[in-house]
This record gives structure tokens, sequence and C-alpha cells, in this order.
DNA sequence: AATATCTCTGACAACGCTGTCAGACAACGC
DNA sequence: GCGTTGTCTGACAGCGTTGTCAGAGATATT
């Protein structure tokens, strides 16, 4: 930048003002400046810049696991956001642990990070780790009441009611959950939901029906190999997620139950996978990119403080029938 | 800072040296200064630390595309051990352009990311463009030989032949291969393997047999379909990767071609997928989360140039027989 | 003509740290 | 006692930007 000046023939200040395209300043010494800056490939400093605006145009993404298509897939609308405005983002995941994600609050706060988005439950330590200014934090799927909080949210309990809808218009009665373990905000709705129809169509709800299990792949199929060998009067499995849906069509083809004649399968996410496998897997679609721009979008907003938003947003969920139900 | 400074009687000198854990410095005002740190939560600034010390403790990810399977997996390894060794790590997806890569590589350099991992083609534009300094830059999956860059490189060729031979051995002769668009450079060792395969066994290499496309499953179906009705003598798929090949099977269900019996399918990365299929998915393993720490950690000790180490890292892979072949 | 207003530019401090260097003090050797 | 060495600490500059304020010059207003 000191090279540009000199070369140029400005202050230091000058420059900073034609890069930040203030519009104080002459034409003629504007294109003098770019074109010098072109010339030199000058490029500005922006931790140095960060440290005096106290801004750094990074937005923190901290996400449980990486690996998992639901949270890419939401990392991708938020990275579609950040890049069309020319932010830059840190993503980060904390293995499914609040320690880390605290750690990782506290590390993005001291990076100056801007906003954070993050899912999973949230608790008011999370808002002092990740505290100075006003600087926002986004949670995806849970409701935290704070000024410094947005929250964007599926619309998980009718998604769910819709699949139950679903399978008791099939003619199922003696329907189980896959679940996560408790704590996720998701869970709750969804299960809620569960019980709900239930209880609407006049059935008694069965907590031993109810199964819990690590949400991946492995973690379904041996929770329904587990449920259908105990329970084998159970005709229909509404799963919390895609990947417990996923173990579960591969614990019915090895078990030899025919899916959905003897067993109907509804996930829960629609994630890319769900619609390539055999028999197709009916599932409640989310968004999940648009869930992931939103989050984002509402980030900046709260950022650059445009207007005092609307600090909730709602996604919708939609019921896509398939092949296993 | 400075309040920390003060209430412990010290300069901000001292507490640096506290926060760096220089030795130089007598225990008792070590642990006074700490319990003062603690006292008032002190935490230090990274972004001034960052200006003066001209590092920023971040690397940077470029993938093509966040959603792919494989390259959440090798993020997941990248984080690990950034994780494991104080580093943040930045990731962005450059959609599979080569002006966004070039793009997010300027910004990484103004950010002061301290290394960068990218898969696909290297350019000299992406040396001067992620430039100053001594920083590296980590390929995945290229080689490039150039001072500041390092690379991590799975074993395609062999992986490749080992495919290729399995299907030999179960006697098919007539086999196709569903191939990435043309610059991908692991494109290019997978189909020299298939081509050279072929010619050992004393085949023909008939390049109406390779069939290109965009390396995902809606790729893979409609190439699989295409194929299959042009050439209905094919009786083995080699494919590129694990999309393609799970939208070939997704096709050949579709079509009511029966895997493996009438067509048989091999991918290539063995992504987690694979394995849950019905048929589950003969694939070439690569520990895609091993290539992501060995990036990590090639790109730390080039960081800190704890030696001249070995620039050029590979990573074996494996053939996993499952029932698609 | 004098004053007010506007447009453009620059000097300088500040952001919160770390590196350099020098100084204070104690311990040691001769 | 004197210099030498070693240990610990602090003053100060500087990293590369931007914000504040003031000033120069041109133009408009009275």
């Amino acid at each position: 930048m000191k090279q540009v000046a000199e070369k140029a023939n400005v202050s230091l200040k000058t420059v900073s003002r034609v890069v930040n395209n203030e519009r104080e300043i002459a034409d003629e010494t504007r294109t003098r400046v770019l074109e010098t800056i072109n010339e030199l490939g000058y490029r500005p400093n922006l931790v140095a810049r960060s440290l005096v605006t106290q801004r750094s145009n990074i937005i923190g993404l901290i996400v449980p696991d990486i690996c998992n298509p639901y949270f890419s897939e939401v990392a991708r609308g938020v990275q579609e956001i950040t890049q069309e405005n020319n932010y830059s983002l840190m993503i980060a995941s904390s293995e499914d642990s609040e320690r880390g994600e605290i750690e990782l609050l506290r590390v993005m706060n001291s990076q100056s990070v801007d906003g954070v988005i993050l899912f999973g439950p949230m608790w008011s330590e999370a808002v002092d780790a990740f505290g100075a200014g006003n600087r926002p934090i986004i949670t995806v799927n849970t409701f935290y009441d704070h000024p410094r909080v947005g929250c964007v949210m599926a619309d998980h309990y009718n998604g769910a009611c819709a699949a139950m809808d679903h399978l008791f218009a099939r003619g199922h009665r003696r329907i189980a959950m896959l679940a996560d373990v408790v704590g996720d905000p998701r869970e709750e709705r969804r299960v809620s939901a569960y019980q709900d129809s239930l209880v609407k169509h006049g059935l008694p709800v069965d907590e031993s029906l109810i199964v819990r299990g690590n949400p991946r792949i492995p973690g379904g199929r041996a929770a329904t190999k587990k449920l259908l060998t105990e329970r084998p009067d159970v005709t229909a499995l509404f799963c919390f997620n895609d990947l417990l849906a996923l173990g579960a069509l591969k614990a019915c083809a090895e078990m030899g139950v025919r899916v959905p004649e003897d067993c109907a399968i509804v996930g829960f996410d629609d994630i890319d996978f769900a619609s390539i496998t055999t028999p197709a897997l009916s599932s409640v679609r989310v968004d999940k990119r648009e869930l992931g721009r939103s989050a984002a979008m509402l980030a900046l907003r709260m950022i650059e403080r445009l207007d005092t938003p609307n600090r909730l947003v709602e996604i919708p969920a939609e019921l896509i029938v398939r092949n296993s139900s």
C-alpha cells in the first residue's frame, strides 16, 4: 500500500479510499491509483483491516459432523451466500461435543469472526463464549430468545405429521420410531409429532416402539435389527433422519424383510442418497440448502444491522413419497 | 491485555510472554498473571497477533464440491489434524470453477492463511495467487513440482488395476468405463490403468466403451442408460468414482438389468454409501480421511519448516469386493 | 469582497499484539 | 571489589490498515 501511495503520488489514506470505494475522491486520482494498484498487483491485507475495523468479513459455521450430508448441504447454502457477499466461511466440526463447540466459539471469537451459525441446542454459555460486540449467533433448528441470537428452523413438527398421516393412510397401525439420542431439538419436535399423531388416530403411545440410537447408518441398521427381532408385529418405521432410514433399509435387506410389503420405511431430510436406494426411500424433504442460505442471510442482516429483522425464519417441510412406503 | 497488565502490575510484554509460554519468566509472576487472566477472562486477539507475526494459524481448504462425500471425508481428516494442532480451518468451495479457485486463493492470501490444501490440477497462476512468504500449497491427487508445493496422492493406478484384474478374473471381457470429464488428474491415471489392463489381457481398447459424464449420481445414471442401450454386449462397468457407480446401479435397477449377473459394477473411492446399497457396491477403497490427515500434516510440516520434508506422500488403494461384481 | 460551503486530500493516531533491545538485579568467579 | 554472566522485566517501535480531523482550494452565497 505504501508502494502504491508513493508511486501514485498520493497519501496512504487516499489509496485506502480508492480501495474501499469511498466517493469523496476525484475521478482523476481514482483512476491513477487504480492503475497503480493493478500495475503493482496490490491486494489489501485483510488482517490489518480487521484489526482496525473490528470486522473480519468471516462467517463461522460449526457443524456437529462434516461428513453428514445433511450438514454439508446446509454448508453449501451458507457458502453460496457468504461468497456472494464477499465474506469468507470458516467451517469447524465439533464432533458432537458440547465442550468442543464452546471452545470453537471461543476461538472464532478471538479470530474476530463476525457471526456464527451453529446447530444443536444453545446454552447461555455459548452467548458468552462468542461474546464481544453485537456479533450475532444463528442457531439452526433451535430457538433461543436473545437479542444477539437469530434462528432458522425447518418445520419438523408438520413434516413429521405428514409422514405419519401418510403411513396411517396406507393402513399401518403398528408404527415404530427410530429416534436420535435425546437432546437434539429436531428430535423433540419429530417425536412429539409422532406421539401426537398416534393419539390423534386413537392409538396408544407405546414407549417400547421408540428406539434411540446414533443417528447414522450403522446406528439405524443395528436398531432396526433389534427392533424387528423383538417386535415382529411392527409394520412401519418412521425414522428421525435418512441415515437411520438407510440403515433400516439395509437391515431389512439383510433380514429378508421386504420393503414396503412387510415393513414400510419413511425417513426425514431427503438427502440426495435417499432417492437412489432400492427401493427408493420416502422422506420428508427439507430444503437444506435453503436452510443454509437463510441462516447466512439472517447472519449478514444482523451483522450489517440493516434493520431489526425478524430473528426467526421458518422453512417448510414436505413429504416425498417413493417406493419404501 | 492492558487491563491484565495493570491489574497484575506488569508490562504488556510480560503478559504476552505468559500467554505465549515463553520460559524466561519467574514462576511467581507467571502464576500471578495467569490468575489475573482467568479472573478477567482475557483471550488474546488473534487478529492482532496475526498482524505482527504474519501468521494466522489458519489452514485453508478449497474443495470443488462440499456436498461430495469424497471431499467431506477428506475435509474431516484435515479438520482432525488442524484441530489437534490449534489451527483453524477455513473451507471454501470453488464449485468446480478454476476462476473461483484462483479467486479463493487470493482471498486466502489476503487473510494471511498459513497454508492451503486444494484438489484438482495446479497452475503456476495458483502459486502466484497464494504468493507471499513461503506459505505452502498442498495439492491432493495432482503432482506439481515447486518448492512451495507439497503433494498427497492416492494410488489411483494400482487401485484401478486391481479392479480391472478382479473383473477379468470374474470372466468379463467386454468392460466399459464410466469416466469423468477430461482434466481431473485422478481421471487420467484411472483411465490409463483401464486401458493398460485391457492391453495386458490381450484385448483391444475400444474408445466407444469409455463414456464421460458429470461424476455424480445423475451423470452416472444417464451415462449408463445410454451406454447399455447402445452396447448391450457390455457385461461390466468400471466407474471413475462411487457416485457414478451408484448412478449406474440405479440405472440398472430401472432398466431391469440384474447386477451383477447381467452387468457387474465396480466403483472407486469406497464412500460410506457404497456399502449400503442393494447390491452393495464393490469399490476401490482409498482412505480419504487419511488423505486429508496426510495433507494437513504435510502442510503443517512445511509451515513450521521442521525439516525439508519429502514433499510427496502416497496413500495406498485397496479393492473391496462386495455384491455388485 | 468577505464569508460560507463544498470537494478533495493528507497527517496522524489507533487497533492489540510481538520483537528488539536495553536495563535492573542477583549470583558468581577471581 | 570488580567485572562477568545469567535471569527476569519493561519501553518502544512496528505490523498494514482505517477513522478523525483539519486544511487547501474551488465554488457558491450574501
